[in-house]
DNA sequence: TTTCGAGCAGTAAACGTTTTCTAAAGCGCC
DNA sequence: GGCGCTTTAGAAAACGTTTACTGCTCGAAA
């Protein structure tokens, strides 16, 4: 029970107690094949009973891997993100690295913070899943040989990866699905329009729209900023100005979940009276009053995708080539929020 | 615009810019006063020319500190932790650390591996933010000198200094609160008794029922599992097993947030019909319907106390000793998932 | 029996820092 | 003007690995 603090076993005093070279040692613990089995043996017992773990530090100084990949997500407190970590985390030590996570929160210095950290950490690749970050970053990320792979970045960067997420067919989905319930008039509540992926979802909301035979106004579009207090604040501005629509759909499952307390603080019924579609398809989803038709965008699809995309050489393996990019594709997953247009009482 | 792989820069080629030896810039990089501004400004201007940042490893590798932090948590699905993930990020970085993250999922394996990645990657200090952690395995990181420090396991860890955290105070407080309201018949929905705190909030409750004259039944007290899922599956049985209780405790917000679901599906209000209270405070709190009134801890509480317990020697820093122990008080916070006791409509 | 080659273990040189120790230079005091 | 002390820069030794290279041993072929 006495904490003895014995110094770390190192490879040297490994090598001594099995009466072999350090180099001998360092072959065993790497799994090279061609090491007398007798002599694999007495490491094999004289590691374990020395508590020996090799120096991280030191092996990767030598062999310049790091054996960590880098995430970089915007706010870890939206729920979306976390389940996207678990999967990437998943993913990684499958892959045999570790994972070095850095949140941005929108920040630009904290984006620049999360890159310094990045190269100082020597980290072998970048799966950057926030959308609106700085090229100029990505740019000095890659420019030290650091490989990127981005999502919902402008679509043509030489020095990263870009992973394409299909935005359009969920939400053309939703729509679709609204439209034959008798929905018209559908309202949006967006995200940041300086991101990229907030101008896609928007415009294809607009063009799913436009295919139903319906010309957006900027009166049925609102801005929302990912966050529940965002799709609240959204949902308060639309009960000022005007009409309600008879569905609104959302940037994310965040935004809906907002947009829902408002409703409810203001009777408003769901789907009775309006109906609500969000996007992302947090676990969360299932459990809102009443449980949201959303669109779903899968973590795990969006985790391997993006580590395919890396070229990746853990240690004593062959470098695999990166597959070709996938489109991480989107698909409505249809609960309570949404139900039959209801003519308004008046009529 | 070219993709210049050229060779990172090392210490070397800097000195040699700056017509100095590498100690210079070494004692430079480190901030150390005894160097002469002239060669100072030399050296900082080649590594600003030379885009120079120096080698993580090799730094950790001669120094034996790896700068990083472990945090362990249960499941980082759970929104609880995510935020606590934030405060922890935030205060890592303050005292200049990085973070490493593990989350077990209550698995031992996965307990085992993350204790091995923070042994390899010879960690200075870890934090056990989940409950019901091994204590074999606080053990063999202890017997490898690395501080522990731990929240919630047994309170004599020779080994590890324990975090306490008061959950019988706002736990006695949300009693009271509900109890002013008239209520008497109040449930609870517990989380794993295998787990200290499940026992100790319990054991909190039963103890306020009693300074309320009531003596809890086995029949009032339902097994969760911390997951919304687990509140569902409890709200289900409570259904099930008779007479509804007026009021009910739960384990943590995502259980409450299941039995809200639950009793939305059964056609009960809240709190006109049956009052909820969660434990945590998760932002999500805020959020649901009706707003649920919960038994706040404080993520930045728990971050900084935990981090305080845990001797750090940030490099070029003197040892400061570990603060003593505190206490992480748990407060009520009241919204709108809890009323007035209504006679039931028969009477 | 000798020679050559294959197989395998050990030696030593990296990897990029920090840090101790040494030496040189500058300065004040006698 | 010389001596000793202080200040500051450089040389070199670590830190714990991996790996290229060297050299030994043993077996097979001539």
């Amino acid at each position: 029970m006495s904490t003895a603090p014995n110094p770390p076993a190192d490879i040297r005093t490994v090598a001594k107690r099995a009466r072999v070279s350090i180099a001998t040692v360092s072959r065993v613990m790497n799994g090279i094949t061609t090491v007398d089995p007798k002599l694999v043996a007495r490491v094999v017992q004289a590691a374990e009973e020395l508590n020996y773990t090799p120096n991280t530090q030191a092996r990767a100084l030598v062999s310049g891997k790091s054996g960590m990949i880098g995430l970089i997500i915007s706010e870890i407190t939206n729920p979306f993100f976390p389940e996207l970590i678990q999967q990437f985390e998943d993913e990684t030590v499958k892959r045999g690295y570790e994972m070095l996570i850095g949140s941005t929160n929108y920040s630009p210095s904290r984006m620049t913070q999360c890159i310094r950290r990045m190269v100082e950490r020597k980290v072998e690749g970048v799966a950057v899943m926030t959308f609106g970050m700085d090229e100029d970053l990505l740019q000095e990320l890659s420019s030290r040989g650091i490989p990127v792979v981005s999502v919902g970045s402008t679509q043509d960067l030489q020095f990263a990866t870009a992973i394409e997420v299909n935005h359009a067919q969920g939400i053309h989905e939703a729509i679709q699905h609204l439209a034959v319930m008798g929905h018209r008039a559908i309202s949006y509540i967006g995200g940041s329009v300086d991101l990229l992926v907030g101008r896609q979802r928007q415009q294809a909301y607009v063009d799913s729209m436009a295919q139903l035979g319906v010309e957006v106004t900027p009166q049925q579009i609102f801005q929302g900023d990912h966050t529940m207090d965002g799709g609240l604040a959204a949902a308060e501005q639309m009960f000022a100005s005007g009409p309600m629509p008879t569905a609104v759909l959302c940037y994310n499952d965040l935004t809906a979940i907002g947009l829902l307390h408002s409703l409810s603080r203001h009777g408003l019924r769901v789907p009775e009276d309006i109906s609500v579609v969000g996007f992302d398809d947090i676990h969360m989803a299932q459990f809102t009053i009443p449980p949201l038709t959303t669109i779903r965008m899968s973590c795990s699809d969006l985790a391997t995708v993006a580590l395919d995309a890396l070229p990746l050489t853990p240690a004593h393996t062959k470098p695999s080539k990166p597959k070709p990019n996938r489109v991480v594709p989107t698909h409505l997953i249809v609960r309570q929020s949404t139900g039959f247009l209801r003519l308004p009482p008046s009529s």
